[in-house]
DNA sequence: GTGTTAGATTCAGTAAAACTGAATGATTAG
DNA sequence: CTAATCATTCAGTTTTACTGAATCTAACAC
């Protein structure tokens, strides 16, 4: 909170800078002129507003030439250094324009990181290393948290009861649930089945898991929680309960474990999220693109 | 000679760029721009421009606050280091403007440094610290060359027959010079002065001992030469030859060495030189009435 | 010397930009 | 809900930057 007071600086424009550059670095201030497109009239002009707004005559005349006073060196090293950075400024946006460039800061689900969008990650990174891309794997409820706060530019998490404020969806893949029980006790009717193992209170998946199992008559009895879904897996196996779980990818290592109905006893739906807020940024519209799959953009 | 080519640089002002930094830097804009002593529609304004220019959103609303976007942290850092290196900038001008610092590349010939000017030399060294200056000792005809080529701004020489162009002269003081002679060959007549040793052909002070000599009917007969007087001397001791000096000052360590007369030879005119297509230089003119001594300014 | 030429500057006039002050929209606090 | 604060937009004015033409100046040819 530095206060900058009312020290006047003078209003320098890069342009400016760069004419006293053009003008040093040609042996006449026509060619100077020429080289950026401008009027020598231009060139004057501009030259003489620079020297009024540092406040220090800059050139002297020998003849026709008009040489750069050697006091001013400090001018021209410093309009040097400036220009030489807005260059590379500009060089920056314009990659950052282009969407070649530039930072996204992905959130997703550990599911969608691991199993469904892992190759679509991969071959992003893989296709655009200018992007510097950076992987939260989080609840959905964290990531939302997080898309809301900034911290966050784009995520892949289960789609919420209600959107909230500053946020928007678009529908990415849905995610059948399957009821897993305890060995041995695949085969009671749903008013007998749990106790449960499942999400924390709270969670997103919980919330469709709940729904489904009420509509087909089932009681959600929960004695164990975890988000990790191999947390639960393993709890089922030890016999703690039955649950409910996207089946495993082919990718990965199965647990040999089969779910106790065929049909999927409810299904969440996964959604790429966006702040509403936020400028459009390439980079980031590229990699929704990849994780939606098929389809128009943003 | 580089090719800034055609490629359009962001037209930034250093203005923008100090909106910039107020608007990050307080928590509110209307805050920045109390700060920054303008209105907030001006600070909208420049902002949405700079915007513009960069070709990058820079903000996102977060309610009411407008964050800075994380990608553009960047701009943000060339906006702090351009503004930096501008107030550098303006408190350099000003002290150059207020003549209170500066540089000054002061030549003078070496009795003028040494003798004459040496105490005058040291004060203003002393009185004026922030004046950055320095000191060329070299013959007068380098020193004018010197000033001509714009190496130096001020200097004070032996005035030489005429004026070259480009360079002014004002009156400083004149020095008498004695003829020395080697022991033992004092009472000659003039008639039967010599052989000398004086400075090297071209030399504004051997045209002055020249003109002196002839003047008084001596032969001017020269067996060796030296820009330095203390070389001079010594080959007087050494019975090389005779020569002409200004007389030793009481300051310097005198070799002990009576003129051969009791009036000079000859006397040569110190003058003080400026550059006349140089502009204002309120150090340059400070150490020049110094060096004239008492009168009006340049 | 005179004339010629190219460079640099000055002088209109015009287009762009920056600012103020008022009006509008949007968001937080009570 | 109301009020207050903040941010933005809008209209109008002042400032600034540019072009093109005219002017001035220095260098060069003759």
């Amino acid at each position: 909170m530095s206060e900058t007071g009312l020290q006047s600086l003078p209003n320098l424009t890069v342009q400016q800078l760069e004419y006293l550059v053009a003008a040093t670095d040609h042996p006449t201030r026509a060619a100077a002129a020429a080289s950026l497109g401008v009027t020598p009239s231009a060139l004057t002009q501009g030259l003489a507003e620079l020297e009024r707004r540092v406040g220090l005559p800059l050139f002297e005349r020998h003849g026709r030439h008009a040489r750069l006073r050697h006091q001013v060196a400090e001018v021209l090293t410093h309009a040097r250094r400036v220009v030489a950075e807005t260059r590379d400024l500009a060089r920056w946006s314009m990659a950052q324009r282009s969407g070649s460039s530039g930072l996204v800061r992905l959130g997703t689900i550990d599911a969608v990181a691991v199993q469904h969008r892992a190759e679509a990650i991969r071959s992003f990174h893989r296709n655009q290393p200018e992007v510097d891309l950076r992987l939260t794997v989080a609840p959905s409820g964290i990531l939302i948290d997080g898309l809301v706060a900034g911290d966050l530019d784009l995520i892949v998490c289960v789609q919420p009861a209600n959107t909230p404020d500053g946020v928007s969806f678009r529908h990415c893949f849905d995610e059948p649930l399957h009821v897993y029980a305890p060995e041995g006790e695949s085969r009671r009717p749903p008013a007998e089945w749990g106790p449960w193992v499942t999400f924390p209170a709270g969670s997103n998946t919980r919330a469709v898991i709940s729904t489904g199992l009420a509509a087909v008559g089932a009681p959600f009895e929960v004695v164990a929680e975890s988000n990790q879904p191999e947390v639960l897996r393993e709890m089922v196996r030890l016999g703690l309960g039955w649950t409910v779980l996207p089946p495993v990818g082919s990718a990965v290592r199965t647990g040999a474990m089969a779910p106790a109905r065929s049909e999927p006893v409810a299904q969440r739906r996964l959604v790429v999220g966006r702040r509403v807020g936020a400028p459009p940024d390439p980079a980031a519209d590229a990699l929704a693109a990849v994780l939606i799959g098929p389809g128009d953009g943003w």
